[in-house]
DNA sequence: CTCGATCCCTGGACGC
DNA sequence: TGCGTCCAGGGATCGA
């Protein structure tokens, strides 16, 4: 499940496979997913991939015309959703089930996405237009200071998970780095973000973002299908010490990890070593136990 | 503003 | 073996 470690990987990969190739042909095959498809089969051959860079969990592939620039600011804007993959292959591979889109480029390879559930969103965008898509994000969790985070947790009555997963508040943590983060702050999900005190707020900064440094650099979690350019999976999940735990010892006091719905989400945590608030509003409501 | 519910979609796990 | 059911989850949308 592509979170922003995850999508960095991929980024980092297509930036070594695919740019400074150009676009010749352009297939697709379900398109449901896709904002408008003739846009992508019009627009798309005869670009060159300038570049390639994440906002969040998206994928923005920056094109340009060789010689006019006519689309200049223009991009292939790519969500892999759940399970969105987008890597190159060469021509005479078979494609995998659930390839969706294949660039033909101007090296013999394509470029192809795959995926299953079609959660994802491609498009093809004009600058205007990829201004809006990115304006409502949040700000990139690895580049927020301290004092921001915490400034902007101060005045939220959501729960800090639905914090921590809203694209606005921050943009490109998703179920399982929010849990890993919380875990290691010693924070309960259900905690609303302004009773987090300053201490807890640094705390939780600062371990958001080490486990996003970390799973950057374990090249993110191979849960079910993730893989990165070279179809390797993952390292991260590896070290995942909250999701995907239920029932397991904490590594930290040997509780065992429970596991409940917050923000509509399975949600890992450990009860000892992360203690539920008290208030009504922040426990009895809706923390249901699963 | 924040919430839950619902939908999108498929594959995998599980029970019978 | 096969069928039904549930679950996974990012995001959009709707109503409370």
């Amino acid at each position: 499940m592509p979170e922003l470690p995850e999508v960095e990987t991929v980024a980092r990969g297509l930036r070594k496979s695919v740019v400074g190739r150009t676009i010749l042909t352009v297939a697709l095959g379900k398109t449901d997913f896709m904002d408008d498809p003739a846009a992508i089969e019009l627009n798309l051959p005869g670009c060159r991939i300038e570049g390639v860079d994440r906002y969040g969990k998206f994928l923005l592939l920056r094109l340009s015309r060789a010689p006019g620039a006519e689309h200049d600011g223009a991009g292939l804007l790519v969500h892999l959703g759940m399970t969105g993959r987008l890597a190159p292959a060469e021509v005479d591979c078979v494609p995998e089930k659930h390839t969706h889109a294949r660039f033909c480029l101007d090296d013999g390879r394509e470029l192809r996405y795959t995926d299953a559930r079609r959660f994802g969103r491609m498009a093809f965008l004009e600058r205007a237009e990829l201004e809006n898509v990115f304006a409502p994000l949040g700000s990139e969790p690895l580049e927020v200071s301290r004092d921001d985070f915490c400034r902007r947790l101060r005045d939220r009555r959501a729960r800090v998970k639905a914090l921590l997963l809203n694209q606005g508040f921050l943009r490109g943590v998703g179920n399982i780095y929010a849990d890993e983060s919380l875990w290691r702050a010693k924070i309960h999900p259900t905690r609303l973000g302004a009773t987090l005190n300053p201490k807890e707020g640094a705390s939780l900064h600062r371990a958001l973002q080490e486990v996003l440094r970390q799973a950057i650099a374990a090249r993110g979690s191979s849960i079910s299908d993730f893989l990165d350019g070279d179809g390797r999976p993952g390292e991260y999940q590896r070290r995942h010490r909250a999701y995907g735990r239920e029932g397991k010892p904490c590594v930290r006091c040997g509780a065992k990890i429970r596991r409940a719905i917050v923000a509509g989400r399975s949600s890992f945590f450990c009860p000892r070593c992360q203690r539920a608030p008290r208030g009504r509003s922040e426990t009895r409501r809706r923390e249901r136990r699963v």
